[in-house]
DNA sequence: AGTGGTCGCTAAACTGATTTAGCAGAGCAT
DNA sequence: ATGCTCTGCTAAATCAGTTTAGCGACCACT
């Protein structure tokens, strides 16, 4: 790869005058004193002989790679790490950086090597990201430069990127009230372990209580509330199918996310049920799929590639270090209406 | 990042050698005459040091970087990338690299800037990855080094890894027949441009060719041919509907992927039929919502891990010039059963 | 004439590894 | 004593850049 590539020296030859000055120039150097003819000369060489200086050699005096890892425990190599991804590409792009990209699978053994693999490669920092919005605790191999978590905090208080779940629960409880519903929504999708260990996830307990705080300055309680084992289709089918065999039936579902939606809308079609004539729904995330059901699902999207961008401004340009929270926007569709009769 | 780390010469130092027996012990160079005491020596410096060479001085002098460059059109941050990713990811651990990912988003001058990024970092090869199986050209500049094609081919008769959509085309086939469904088969997604320019879909084309050489293998004839502009869940669902107002209603259906499967579905339940008792339906990719839908859909799974896995070994371990063809493994799910009475 | 300053530029050191060429000493034969 | 080989190791070059220190020429001023 890259054999016969120009060197500096092939530029200073060609130019008639020194690395140093080859050097200077092409790094624009402030303060040095030579001469616009110099400048000319240089840049004509350079041009000519293609010269792109080898970033090995750079770095290993300059201690810069122009170089980010990005470290992740699975969120790569899933549906949601993709806007992740694209926006971290963006932004790095825009400051002539580049990624690389390591994922340790959760697994201890996995999680060394990622890192000693991207320290020995002089990375100029860390975006440490998780699939899940959660509180983890980084390796301390990488704190001995910058780092910023992706979806995710630590207790050290590094500089981290969430998305605004809180806010995005608001919004949620908001537009359903906004549409009339009052004494008949119910909840699908709470969970106990996710609530309540910010190590499995910060999600799901934000985006309650933006929902209960929405809730309770309206005066609004819930119909119901159904606990899920996990956010699948699956457990949003089962729910659902319990939430149609009690007495009173709801006007509007809040799902925690789109998937456990996508099993409510399964459920009520076959139950017959209209959404949203019959029932509104919506919930979060914004998977490709809430844009794709019939009616098309209302939800607050998970900005992926914001947190992306943002995590590599932070690490770059440097930043606050209390958590930078990401507005999940409503995504506005078919499945809200006012309430039946 | 990665201040204060031992060089070479420190361990050298503690272990009272020269920097040359260092290197020497360290990379277990064959045929040097030092004794096992030096051995002893310098193994037990690094250890105590936390020696870890640095890779950028290293592949200053040795031109390798055990770094190779994923480029993409646009694969890396969609839902179907994740699996080309990881596989690669996998593979690229095993051999002790790693991977440096961008990004071109289709467009020329991005394309440029990535190349040339990885070319100034000297990875020690491409691997250059298509989102939609397709033929293209690839850069020159890129050529001075391995390259491998993910999920596309080219004219230049470069290794490439695709996935063997012919031969998933016949298992689809050939499930229905083995079910019994003969001549009410229709088929959803044809569509003239992917199917007649290879530089926007390979697999269109052999999708269709292996489904109709199973067919005329049993003597079948289709019953019906969906055209669809694109292959999303909405064409699907008009598709759909459109056979359903035809006289002869069909009995099994093949998509030609699983998004159109999705809109099938919508439609057969608004219709108030069932699958797979009213009508089997089978259809290509294992995207995730083929396993999410109710019942679970039958279908071909692209092999992504495989996919990515491959185009790193044929990058490090060199391979073949022919197009190495990736299996579709057919997976057997509830959206199949004999035809109805 | 001597001193000092600016201009325009360069030699050489430096980064941290690998690799080539070769040295000192021991052992042995002549 | 001399020459030879073998053993065990090292000095120095090298990779391709950046950076420090400073040199020679010219000019101005006292």
């Amino acid at each position: 790869m890259g054999r016969n590539r120009a060197t500096l020296a092939d530029v200073a030859r060609k130019a008639g005058l020194s690395k140093t000055a080859a050097s200077m120039v092409l790094n624009g150097r402030e303060g040095t004193r030579l001469s616009a003819e110099a400048h000319q000369r240089v840049f004509a060489a350079a041009e000519e002989l293609g010269y792109r200086p080898n970033l090995a050699a750079r770095s290993l005096r300059t201690r810069k790679t122009a170089t980010i890892a990005f470290v992740s425990d699975i969120v790569a190599t899933t549906r949601f790490a993709g806007g992740l991804i694209r926006g971290a590409l963006d932004a790095a792009r825009e400051r002539d950086h580049v990624l690389l990209i390591t994922e340790t699978q959760g697994d201890a053994t996995f999680e060394q090597y990622a890192i000693e693999a991207v320290l020995d490669r002089q990375v100029d920092g860390v975006i440490y990201a998780a699939m899940a919005t959660r509180r983890l605790t980084v390796p301390p191999a990488i704190l001995g430069g910058p780092v910023v978590l992706l979806n995710a905090t630590s207790p050290d208080g590094l500089p981290s990127v969430l998305p605004d779940d809180d806010r995005a629960g608001r919004s949620v409880a908001t537009a359903l009230l906004e549409h009339g519903h009052r004494d008949a929504i119910a909840l699908i999708g709470r969970n106990r372990l996710k609530e309540d260990d910010p190590e499995v996830s910060l999600a799901a307990r934000a985006r309650l209580h933006g929902i209960q705080q929405a809730l309770d300055d309206a005066g609004v309680t819930l119909l119901a509330e159904c606990f899920c084992t996990e956010w699948l289709p699956e457990h949003g089918y089962a729910a659902m199918r319990g939430l149609l065999n009690r007495p009173k039936r709801p006007s509007a579902i809040i799902c925690m996310n789109d998937r456990l939606a996508f099993g409510a809308y399964q459920a009520l079609g076959e139950a017959g049920l209209t959404v949203p004539e019959d029932i509104s729904v919506i919930s979060f995330d914004d998977d490709p799929i809430a844009a794709w059901l019939r009616p098309s699902l209302a939800t607050t999207a998970l900005p992926h590639e914001q947190m992306g961008r943002r995590a590599v401004e932070l690490l770059l340009d440097g930043g606050a270090t209390e958590p930078s929270l990401v507005p999940m926007p409503l995504r506005r569709r078919r499945s809200l209406a006012p309430p039946a009769g």
